[in-house]
DNA sequence: TTTCTAAAGTTGTCTGACAACTTTTCTGAC
DNA sequence: GTCAGAAAAGTTGTCAGACAACTTTAGAAA
């Protein structure tokens, strides 16, 4: 339930036709390692050419819901596991970023923690590097949201898991680019406290990684990233409690 | 670097093509909003038809790295953010089953937290069902694989947030699968009690959210996670002290 | 310069054909 | 009757050509 898919009509058939097979895929009405119907027989039933199939069944293939032998048929994938991806369409609201941004919280806090057991003294030096970076371009009197971005990708890296650094990379793209939207209400003086403010904050989880202190940079990491989804949550309006929206009284 | 991609030769023409226009959007050798050759330049200069080239750009636009305007031409979508994906190979190694299990503790772990601060009642006493479920089919002498998932799925649900059980069911098409590998490797009698003790620390788990305990139910969910990581280490063979491999010292 | 129109360029769809491969069916020997 | 091999049918992969729908550019006219 909740797929929050985009439903628009869509002016490309092959789409069409991929929209239809992939929710017969995801809704069950063809089980794993079942097969497709033909090509021929799509053609017939859909009243499309066999053109347009074949690149609606080249984008599921590419999405990983089903492959292709040649000569035999296409056959669901086995463990139908499309690839994640978030909404990200023009109807983005402020509770879908306060959602990923509570993801990314999970998993930075759980990165730093893992980065203080098993940083190398190089990476522990990279995270240093780009912490000059961001003070540098503080000093320049820009926003540095790139430079925010490498810092935290060095400490992700630091795990030794490259699970946490091409996640936190695909989350990025999601919610760094509002970034500019949150510093653009500040005035000038504001916006400088509150930049210095995360650049100490930077600084003391760099320190707790560099000790090895896993509890400490499990904190000051919380600290940080809680600290950026309050500011958020001001700005939905302080209505929210969290993203979730309808009220459920408890206790 | 260190993208570890399926570069088998794959005998079919429309995925070379793909792979090829993928490396070079990745690679940013075509920025975000640059128009892509069109189809007639990439026939003449991959030297396959025009059908091989649309499937691949009609892949392309299913993993949402381009948008096509019909009469305009192909562009690179604009945050060049495709979908995240794990692997999910043949190769997979147990190495990068330690990867994902270990992104999947620190989004439970928050989870755990976010649903002891919101979960309604109604939740609560989903949790507790599940778990009963996992119980009546541990007494059926079944390995309760499934219902396992569905607990941990009431979990993440609870939170509100619907990111976590979005993400947490992609990450179990990655993991659960193997368990049974896991399971078939002790006697009867050890695999019960091993059973009965994730029983257990299940139920610690439910009392901490139903108490709104958030730090013991962050405890009890990284307690119980930490040793199914600790479990599948031991079964690696316990040369790794954690995932990245390569041993660098520190300290 | 501005505006309208025509032309060229590009993607979307259809049709037909053949190659490469797999599955099924048929045939013949035992 | 059973089995092995060959033939046939079925299916996906690739190529080629054509036209429709739409966008962009170039040119003509005011």
């Amino acid at each position: 339930m909740s797929d929050k898919q985009d439903q628009r009509p869509s002016n490309n058939l092959a789409e069409q036709v991929m929209a239809r097979l992939s929710a017969d895929i995801r809704g069950g009405r063809l089980a794993p390692g079942a097969r497709l119907p033909t090509e021929q027989a799509l053609t017939a039933e859909l009243g499309v050419s066999r053109t347009v199939v074949r690149e609606a069944v080249a984008a599921l293939r590419a999405d990983g819901l089903v492959v292709t032998r040649r000569g035999s048929g296409a056959y669901v994938a086995d463990p139908a596991a499309g690839p994640f991806r978030i909404a990200a369409s023009t109807d983005t609201t402020l509770d879908d970023i306060l959602s990923v941004m509570e993801l990314r919280r999970a998993v930075e806090v759980e990165a730093a923690a893992l980065a203080a057991e098993r940083a190398s003294r190089r990476q522990v030096a990279a995270m240093r590097t780009a912490w000059r970076s961001i003070d540098a371009a503080l000093k320049r009197g820009e926003g540095a949201v790139a430079e925010d971005f490498t810092f935290h990708r060095t400490i992700a890296e630091a795990t030794g898991n490259d699970q946490f650094p091409r996640f936190l990379a695909y989350l990025g793209g999601h919610v760094i680019p509002r970034q500019s939207v949150r510093l653009s209400v500040d005035t000038p003086a504001e916006r400088r406290a509150y930049l210095e403010r995360i650049q100490h904050e930077h600084a003391r989880i760099v320190s707790a990684i560099s000790d090895g202190d896993v509890v400490e940079a499990r904190r000051a990491m919380r600290e940080h990233l809680t600290r950026s989804l309050e500011r958020y949550r001001a700005l939905a309006g302080g209505k929210n409690t969290h993203s979730g929206g309808s009220s459920h009284g408890r206790r």
